[in-house]
DNA sequence: GTTTTTTATGTGAGTGCTTACTTATTTATA
DNA sequence: TATAAATAAGTAAGCACTCACATAAAAAAC
């Protein structure tokens, strides 16, 4: 069976049920996660934050890497969600297009934004890239560089997603950055 | 009296001067938190590793924050150091050249790589850029865009920086990443 | 359909250990 | 000998995690 955008979208509306209370405990951590960091987070503080007993986050997740393991997991999920739309794009111009548009989208909305910068906080505290999940995004990237006739189209299509990463640096810790204005300019550098 | 880069040498040279078990402890200290963490980094950690006392780290810095602040101030100046090669060349095809070879001058040195990778995790982990630092380098930069003809010299030299933030996100945390690939890929991007 | 048994969910007071930091005392240097 | 440098042995607070126990829900037995 291939892989569809309708497949990816399925995986989440059948992802496994669970409790109220184990539902608080992976916001509340998410939440404190995200802002303080995981290390600076205390399993009393998340207990804290979600109105539930200490020990109930180590019945659920064993322990505390377990809690952060089941976040980096419910994670790769949302990001092939948050992909598919343009992976599945089949117009190179109109998929670059969207991709340019990524940071924007996230810029819109508090939770995702949050969620995002979740993800790079927990990249540089625990010192782990997770290459596999832009793996698909950069493949379908270099199709469309192929595409449009560029030479080097893996190339391109990995610069663009290194662009991407330096520019979620700047978003979420240069106070002032101005987002549009080098989306905007890297809209004219590849002629969209 | 005009910034040169005589001046920014010498305010090295005449850098205050400090006692052995002082410099072993900032040493250890940046080892410690650049490969580790600040928060995940215990001060009689870092006493070990510089075979020192746990006292005497806060004789000399206060409290586990003085001796993180004075690692960051000692790399305001080594940051400037590190750039003003770059920043006071006058070729502007060479500066460009010399900007780009500034990841592989990284990678080349354990204790300058891990003085960026500290640089890097701490801004994530106290969640400030500090862009000042940059500011002279993108200026640089924007000069050499704009004596090259490029028709937005200041956007041009903001990507690039942006770049370097991404580059410096995959060299730390990626694994496999083939930094010479992208780094020569950019070299025929900018026709070099 | 009610009782009994089993299982899943939840609690809060502990556990030993580590933490950042202090203080009294000794060692080196000028 | 006076002052700064360094140490060893603390301290209270906080840490991740455990455990005996309570309750609620589901399954099984009658």
């Amino acid at each position: 069976m291939p892989v569809t955008k309708d497949v990816l979208l399925l995986q989440v509306i059948t992802h496994n049920r669970m409790t109220d209370k184990k539902e608080k405990i992976l916001i509340a951590a998410l939440k404190l996660f995200a802002n303080e960091g995981y290390n600076a987070t205390s399993t009393s503080k998340i207990a804290k934050e979600a109105g539930v007993s200490e020990g109930l986050i180590f019945r659920h997740f064993g322990n505390k890497e377990g809690l952060r393991d089941a976040i980096l997991l419910d994670g790769e999920e949302k990001a092939r969600i948050f992909f598919a739309d343009i992976i599945f794009e089949t117009d190179p111009q109109e998929l670059i297009r969207k991709f340019l548009n990524l940071s924007r989208k996230v810029a819109e909305d508090q939770e995702v934004s949050d969620f995002w910068k979740l993800q790079y906080k927990l990249k540089w505290e625990l010192e782990v890239y997770g290459e596999h999940k832009m793996e698909p995004l950069e493949h379908a990237l270099s199709v469309a560089f192929s595409k449009m006739g560029y030479p080097e189209p893996a190339l391109e299509a990995r610069l663009l997603l290194i662009n991407l990463d330096g520019i979620a640096t700047r978003y979420f810790l240069q106070k002032n950055f101005d987002l549009d204005a080098v989306i905007s300019f890297m809209h004219t550098k590849y002629k969209l």
